[in-house]
DNA sequence: ATTCATTTGCGCCATTTTTCACAAAAACGA
DNA sequence: TCGTTTTTGTGAAAAATGGCGCAAATGAAT
């Protein structure tokens, strides 16, 4: 087992393998060999006992692993044996969309506040969930506990947010604004830029020669 | 220049340096060095100089990049001076959130039709885009020119619409159900998987002596 | 008890990506 | 014209990431 840095493919490549042994354990399946995960996806096997030795030995030579016990070992690993509680700035579709969004909804990250500055939403609800003031946010967010936010609002406003949301101490931000933002490295941006996603795409219609990365 | 390859990083980091010549351009900058660049986000301008020299000498020793000339250049390389037309495929709250994303409206890319398969909803209207019938993909993907589509249904849904999609001779899929695809190599396919993103920021929070990695 | 078939953990090498460092080119002032 | 300053483009070094191959551990079969 190594003990230094753990690089964020690795966690990333982490989560994928916990929504696999998730599927292994509703088939009822006891054990599962790296080489037989590595083939659900298009991965080396050699890649994933890597991974998973970052953290500890939880292999069997001739066996491979205990789905049951990898699982929850790669749970609290990933911080997902305890409960997340979630706040959504910006109250338009977006906002509105990941509010009832799967990987919210049926894990173990619950969505309990919307906010926005839009004083006709104000006070309404999404689902059951109340719309606040961004403006109360520091007093609103100690009382819900909440420990990730997810930043929905237009570009213009992203910096002023995160802003709003570290001064609160909140270290966990996923950010869906397509504008770089700064921010204290103790605090952890995970920015989707959709637009860049959609650009790759348009490359790769635009230069047909070049060979598909993986993913 | 060189002809090599183009790394997905690469062209991710063009998408990012466009935006950023967009908004020099609208401040009015003529000429713009790759340090200035570096700055604005956290980058190595020899990172920047030597992604842009993958496709052609654009800049000027001594003054640097010229923001119009080098702007359009890179708009060309990634596509960006063609129109392209986007299907959604699923017509639920991520759909229709999609549909009138910030991403799409503002760039070429033009939102043209919406799918699903629920008879409630196939006919009516999101903004003022039409909800057809997945069964007609086919047809209509052929009649509206569609060139790029987004997969938003629920992840047990996604590899049959997967399927229908490249029948059909779609080439660039955009993917939001979080479960691995699979795919011919001759079409592109890119993932946006929040569940991933999401669980990076527990790990985070579950292990703060790890060093903050690079977004 | 011994052999055989598996499969992990890990050292080591290959490949990819990033960063450094500097020659060559351009602009400008004296 | 010539030196000074700036900044590109790029070869080479460094760092990060991925993959190979094998000793060691395990369980099953004989």
């Amino acid at each position: 087992m190594k003990v230094e840095k753990i690089s964020e493919l690795t966690t990333n490549r982490l989560s994928v393998y916990l929504r696999c042994l998730e599927e292994l354990a509703s088939e009822g399946a006891k054990t599962v060999s790296s080489r037989r995960l590595a083939k659900r996806f298009h991965l080396n096997s050699a890649q994933i006992r890597k991974d998973l030795a970052c953290f500890g030995e939880f292999g069997v030579r001739g066996v491979g692993y205990y789905v049951g016990d990898l699982r929850s070992n790669i749970q609290r690993i990933l911080g997902l044996d305890k409960e997340h509680r979630v706040a959504i700035i910006g109250a338009g579709r977006l906002g509105a969309a990941l509010a009832d969004y799967y990987g919210f909804t049926q894990t173990n990250f619950d969505v309990v506040a919307l906010f926005d500055s839009d004083k006709e939403k104000i006070g309404g609800e999404i689902g059951d969930i109340r719309i606040f003031d961004i403006a109360d946010f520091a007093a609103v967010s100690e009382g819900k506990k909440i420990d990730v936010v997810v930043i929905a609002v237009p570009a213009p406003f992203a910096q002023g947010v995160l802003e709003i949301v570290s001064a609160a101490g909140i270290r966990a931000v996923m950010n869906f604004a397509p504008i770089p933002l700064k921010v204290a490295k103790e605090i952890k941006l995970k920015t989707v830029d959709l637009t860049i996603s959609l650009e790759s795409l348009s490359y790769f219609l635009a230069q047909p020669g070049t060979p598909n990365g993986k993913e």
